[in-house]
DNA sequence: AGTTAACCTTGATATGGATCAAGCCCGCGC
DNA sequence: GCGCGGGCTTGATCCATATCAAGGTTAACT
C-alpha cells in the first residue's frame, strides 16, 4: 500500500465550513479540492502581497492573523481590516489585476493559494462555488459599510467597544473563548483601523478597565461585561 | 413588416461600456441582453429598496442619481455612497439574501432590473460576464477602502476636496463638464457620507469659495482650481 | 542575564469640528 | 404676489480627541 502524500484538500480541512460552500456532492468536492494550488507560509511581519503587485490569486487563511492596509502617495496609512483563519484576502486585486493594499501577517501564518482563474473556471461548473464567491465579496462590502458607519458616526468609546465585540465574536465562531482574547495588533494599528490615535486607544482601554468592563494586561484582554460594551455601541432607546 | 416593440437591450444602450463587459460576440450579446428583466422608474425621494427587504436583483442605473445608506438600531444613519448612471446597486444583498441598506433616488430615476439568479446563470456561460461581475464587486470593495481612508485619516477640508474631485471625475467620464456640477444631495447627506456635520460642510464650501478654489451658488458648484483641490487631498511631498 | 528598542501609559495642553443659535434665501404652493 | 418651510449660512461657544511630552514595561536579541 502506497503511503498517500499529505494532500492539500479542502474536503479534509477543518476550516471547511468557514471558507467553502457546504452541501457539495462527491464530484463537486473533487473539483473544489483543485482550487488550492499550494500553501504558503508567511512569517510574522512579512507581506502576503503588496499594493501594486500583480494579482493572481485569492488567499484563504489557514492559520495566523493578518492586517490589510492602504497607503496614499503622501504616506497616510489606513488599516482596512484584520483577518483571521478561514477568511479570504485579495479581493481588492480583481478589478485592476493588481493589488491595491498590503496584506501583512501579524503572526506566523499559512495561507491556501487559490489562483483566481481556477476559481472562475470551477465556479462555472459548481454553482454552489459560484454563489459562494459572490457571497464572500458581498460580505466584504457589507462589512465595509459597517466600518464606514463606525468611522463616520461613532465616538472613540463606541468604536473601540464595537471593535472588541466584533473580534471576540469572530474568535468565538472559531472555537475560542467568548471573553478572553489576545490582540495580535499594536495600539497604533487598532487606532489606524478605528480612525483614532494610539494614545486615545490606550486611554479608552484604561477607561473601560476602570469601569470594570474589561481587564487589560498588555495585549491580553478579558471581557468582563459584554452587555455594557453592547450598550455603549447601541445605547438603549428611551421611550420618547 | 411588423413594427418592432421597443426592446430592452443592453446591446443598444449608450451606457453599455459603463455597466457591461466589452468584446462580446453575437451569441454572447444575445445572452447578456436577457439579463435585464424590466425597467423600473423611481421617483425622486422614493426608495429602490429598503434595508431588510428580500434581495432578488441587482440594479443598473439608467438615469438619475441615488444615495445608499445604512441605519443602526439607535437611529444613526450613514450614507455609504452616491451612485449615478451606469453604476450598479444592490450588491450588499447577496450575502444574506436581503438588503442591508436603503437606496433612495435623489432625482427622478430609472433602473434596469437584473434578477440575480439570471446573472449567475448567464455568468456560467459567458466568461466575460462572469469576470465583469467579479470586477464590479471588487471595484466596490476598493472604493470603500478609499472611503475608509478618507474617514479614518483625513480632515474636513481634505474630505470635501476629495469628494468634489471624485464627483466631477465620474461626471466627466459620462460626458459632463470637468468643472461644473450640480449637487443632487443636501449638505446633510454630504456630511453623513464624509463623517462631518452639515454646518462644517457649509463652512468648508465657503472657505474654498473665499480662497477662489470653487464657486458655490446653492447646489451649483464650479471648480476653478482643481489642482489646488488635489494639493489639499494630497499635499506635495517636500524633500526632507 | 543584560541591553535595547518597540510598545504602551499617562499627563498637560491645543485645536478642529461639533453644537447651539439666529437669521437668510429660494422654490413652491396657494 | 405672498407666505411658508426646507435647506443653507454664519457666528459663538464647547468638547472630544489630537498633539506634545515624559516615563514605564516588556519582549526580543545578543
Amino acid at each position: 500500500m502506497i503511503t498517500q502524500a499529505i494532500k492539500i484538500a479542502c474536503s479534509n480541512c477543518n476550516l471547511r465550513e468557514l471558507c467553502m460552500p457546504v452541501g457539495l456532492n462527491v464530484h463537486e468536492l473533487m473539483r473544489v479540492d483543485e482550487l488550492v494550488a499550494s500553501r504558503r507560509p508567511v512569517k510574522r511581519g512579512a507581506a502576503l502581497f503588496h499594493s501594486g503587485e500583480k494579482f493572481t490569486s485569492l488567499y484563504a487563511i489557514r492559520t495566523g492573523f493578518f492586517k490589510t492596509s492602504v497607503t496614499t502617495e503622501d504616506g497616510r496609512d489606513q488599516v482596512t481590516g484584520f483577518q483571521m483563519a478561514g477568511e479570504i484576502i485579495g479581493l481588492d486585486g480583481i478589478v485592476n489585476d493588481q493589488h491595491t493594499c498590503d496584506a501583512i501577517a501579524l503572526e506566523d501564518a499559512e495561507v491556501c493559494v487559490m489562483p483566481f482563474e481556477r476559481i472562475e473556471e470551477i465556479s462555472r461548473e459548481v454553482n454552489a462555488l459560484q454563489h459562494h464567491v459572490h457571497k464572500i465579496m458581498s460580505r466584504e462590502i457589507v462589512r465595509e459599510h459597517g466600518v464606514m458607519l463606525l468611522l463616520g458616526s461613532m465616538r472613540a468609546e463606541e468604536r473601540l467597544a464595537a471593535f472588541l465585540l466584533n473580534l471576540v465574536q469572530r474568535l468565538q465562531a472559531r472555537g475560542f473563548s467568548r471573553s478572553e482574547l489576545v490582540l495580535r495588533m499594536t495600539r497604533e494599528e487598532i487606532g489606524s483601523y478605528l480612525g483614532m490615535k494610539l494614545e486615545t486607544v490606550s486611554r479608552t482601554f484604561s477607561k473601560f478597565a476602570e469601569e470594570g468592563l474589561i481587564e487589560v494586561s498588555q495585549r491580553n484582554i478579558c471581557i468582563l461585561d459584554a452587555d455594557a460594551l453592547k450598550r455603549i455601541v447601541n445605547p438603549p432607546q428611551q421611550c420618547h
